[in-house]
DNA sequence: CCTATATTTTCACATCTATCGAAATATCAT
DNA sequence: ATGATATTTCGATAGATGTGAAAATATAGG
């Protein structure tokens, strides 16, 4: 993950429509979600969705497949991680008991497990 | 941290300078640097760095104050926090077994002693 | 092959964003 | 006060982005 695919993938996270459709694959899982049902819940037109997923794909957040004639999203969580390694790695350069402040407050449930938040 | 301020905060990253003042004052630590100082090292003159410091600051990133003639900008770790937990929170409402792998990624150095990368 | 369904691609347009010179504001020193 | 320094605000412009109708592509079933 260099600068360049950071502020590419920070792009395509920094719209509505797109960040809910995130969240949305991320919580479906591997499975993933089929396109017009993406469009549907997020109440807009096929294209404008497919400009959209489009987004999400070329910035390493989401995969796709095709079954017959529906077409699946899914999250990519490898992309995801490469997201937060960069933007955390940042955060101990300096002080790193700065990031135990940050960490502390993160709602994820392994993190909390580990970390006592 | 809600839906529209994790688009700002998103939008704000999402642009190379930008992103780069941003590690540069994480890296900076609670001192900051001086607003002359960010627009010479990013090579852009001071009235679009203002912009851009603006803009980090509006969307939580980043706080300023003044000492004398000079305007100190330094990382808002309370955004980034909110920021990070917002996005993190995501990932363990599906299968938390997916976030471990994520997790052990980041380079933090406190998350590789606390969770063994 | 023809039609229906699911999705993408093309194209156009309106809006938002980035950039930066010039003018305005704030502070300090003399 | 005057001038110098540091930064912001204003204003204009070029370029990027979001949107969605219409046409094109891919697949399935009769």
């Amino acid at each position: 993950m260099d600068q360049d695919k950071a502020v590419a993938a920070l792009a395509a996270l920094a719209q509505d429509t797109r960040l809910s459709v995130f969240r949305l694959l991320v919580k479906a899982g591997p499975d993933g979600m089929i396109a017009g049902a993406l469009a549907e819940a997020m109440d807009v037109p096929p294209s404008t969705m497919s400009h959209h997923l489009a987004k999400l794909e070329q910035a390493g957040l989401a995969t796709s497949w095709r079954t017959s004639r529906l077409i699946h999203y899914a999250a990519d969580y490898a992309g995801m991680q490469g997201l937060l390694g960069f933007l955390m790695a940042d955060c101990c350069q300096g002080d790193p008991t700065l990031c135990a402040g940050l960490l502390s407050s993160i709602q994820c449930d392994i993190v909390s497990q580990g970390a006592s938040a």
